[in-house]
DNA sequence: GTTGGCACTCTCAAGGGGAGAGTGCCAGCG
DNA sequence: CGCTGGCACTCTCCCCTTGAGAGTGCCAAC
């Protein structure tokens, strides 16, 4: 059913400025502050009518509207339009991602950081989980005779460290010929095929032994995602009222948890996605809103930059962030790791 | 002033009491629960004598008992003895430890976490802040003939990675020389001198730059500390009734910042401490305490372990745990770093 | 020094208005 | 037929009161 013009530009005043002030908003409110060729009462009706239809809610019979799920579906859909990052801000941004440290999960926290300072709300940010890692390169550094630091950079945009005890004492040049040798042997191959590689010696063996291992686990551990904003969100009006909420909420990103409350289904598309209110999977989520923007398919299991925010929150914005921040992360994937498959 | 065998054991059972319950005991409950051959009547007349002495305090007129900071300090100078992790959690952790990356951030990160896991309460593990960082070995990895992957091992315990963009296109082979030739330039040298040292080309210059670009960056970036416990800590009673003030907490956590309530005087005498209540330079942990053990001072300025609860916390199993993880830490860096001064 | 008793004080939760805000509806007007 | 002003109605929010409950403080007696 089409809603007549003006009843969509009410309902997109009464949205708009219930993002901006969190308090339901009262017809006379809305011709005051907007100054409509129109009487409260008039606004009165059409918003009467727009709850019937459902786009409205009434917390309480006195108290002014509050758009519902529904309403916010469509203002997304319909009435918010395309936005798009300021220029400046994209090269500012731009510019931190390329000082960083060129490894997936540390662009993951800086977007995090930065979505979360830049929007006030929750993000998420997930690297891509690949279903293996593959060596690129094998770096063997000699700590003493004993024990070596490996670096292994890994086609997945990845570069993993670990240490490496040495059953024989070996000297650092031995040390080096040995990555050398390696190097060649292990060079694009996963964690099983470096396990049929032959050793030399026991050092070797040693060596061969803790790579095979570093890449099984790497690919575990890889889903770590980086979070930040959560100050911003418990901050909103909406979890002032419900401390137990916003409890549950600290203990779920404390704990890292908060991955599990971003649907896959949601990541499989491939596109942008906003969920409303209901849409979401969590009952801890039932006033929230997810947006959602996978990247990185081409390295495994897509990753996601996801906002998490009160239903109240901007979508505009966050929608033109979260596209413009999965899109940066993709090219950077892209330019350093080189369209790995 | 001395206080009387009975007074302190009755002190004690208040405070052991008060840290479990986190009620104010009452008279009768201390001869119920712990079965005391005296009446309640005579408990409340010890209690009173020890608030008029200062151990206690009163919230109300009809409050029971609740320990005052100086009765905490006493508890923790005198009535808590000195406790240790049982060995089988010794171990355990130790066990994470040598199967994490071996970067000193990142033990830091697993510390924080298994504090905070142990304990319920917020941890934050700072790790030693160098002056200057020195370069142990420099890895070239071509990513394509223009953008290198510079990584750099620093005597400070940490492992630096960067893009390195190249002016002049240079095969693999090409860069894996000038590493090897840079190696012997740069081996021990800060970023003043990494300056100073002659390039041979464009290419060289270009990673030259960024490796003194690098150590001077890395060396304002140190202090990240890491953070886990947000949930445990404010999921305690006295924060229940003081919203506000678990906002500012959570947005200090969220923002990095809480290192600012770690006093760094605390650091200088170099033992472990504990600062209770208003201690603390900060407002916010007036009713907080602070438990605070450095290590790692031969790196640079010192970190630190640090245990953030209530003044309600269980001082020995933090005071124990805080001393084995720095304990720990200092032990990692010295085995794996070995002893850099 | 210890004990039982009793009055006193303070908190906490529940209940009861009064003020304020905003709607819903109706009758009248252009 | 849509718009408007007016008015009754409803619901929240805040403050106050009240009563129950908890625990102390003190006193007189042991």
């Amino acid at each position: 059913m089409a809603l007549s013009d003006r009843r969509e530009s009410i309902l997109q005043i009464v949205i708009q400025d219930y993002i901006e002030t969190a308090t339901p908003v009262a017809s006379r409110h809305v011709v005051e502050r907007y100054a409509l060729p129109t009487s409260a009462a008039t606004i009165r009706h059409e918003m009467r009518l727009l709850e019937s239809e459902g786009y409205l809610t009434h917390p309480h019979t006195s108290a002014g509207h509050v758009p519902s799920n529904r309403g916010y579906r469509h203002f997304v859909q319909s009435l918010m339009g395309h936005a798009e990052l300021g220029v400046a801000e994209q090269a500012t941004v731009r510019h931190q991602f390329f000082q960083a440290a060129p490894a997936v999960d540390e662009w993951a926290e800086l977007a995090a950081n930065v979505l979360a300072r830049s929007l006030g709300l929750l993000a998420v940010v997930a690297p891509p989980q690949p279903q293996r890692l593959r060596v690129r390169q094998l770096e063997l550094i000699s700590l003493n005779d004993l024990l070596a630091l490996m670096i292994v950079v890994v086609q997945e945009a990845r570069v993993i460290r670990q240490l490496t005890p040495l059953p024989a004492p070996c000297p650092p040049e031995q040390l080096d010929a040995m990555a050398h040798r390696l190097n060649s042997d292990v060079n694009g191959h996963d964690a099983d095929t470096v396990r049929t590689v032959p050793a030399a010696d026991a050092d070797e063996q040693a060596v061969l032994d803790t790579l095979a291992r570093v890449l099984d686990r790497d690919v575990e551990r890889s889903g770590a995602a980086s979070i930040a904003g959560l100050g911003g969100v418990v901050g909103q009006p909406e979890f002032h009222a419900e401390p137990e909420r916003s409890l549950q909420l600290i203990d779920l990103v404390d704990r890292q948890a908060i991955t599990e409350l971003v649907p896959s289904a949601a990541l499989e598309e491939g596109g942008l996605r906003v969920l409303i209110g209901e849409d979401n999977p969590s009952d801890l989520l039932q006033d929230c809103s997810l947006v959602v923007a996978p990247y990185g398919a081409a390295y495994g299991r897509a990753g996601y930059v996801a906002i998490i925010g009160p239903t109240r929150m901007n979508y505009s914005r966050s929608v033109a962030a979260a596209r413009f921040h999965s899109a940066l992360l993709q090219e950077m994937m892209d330019t350093v790791y080189g369209g790995a498959a």
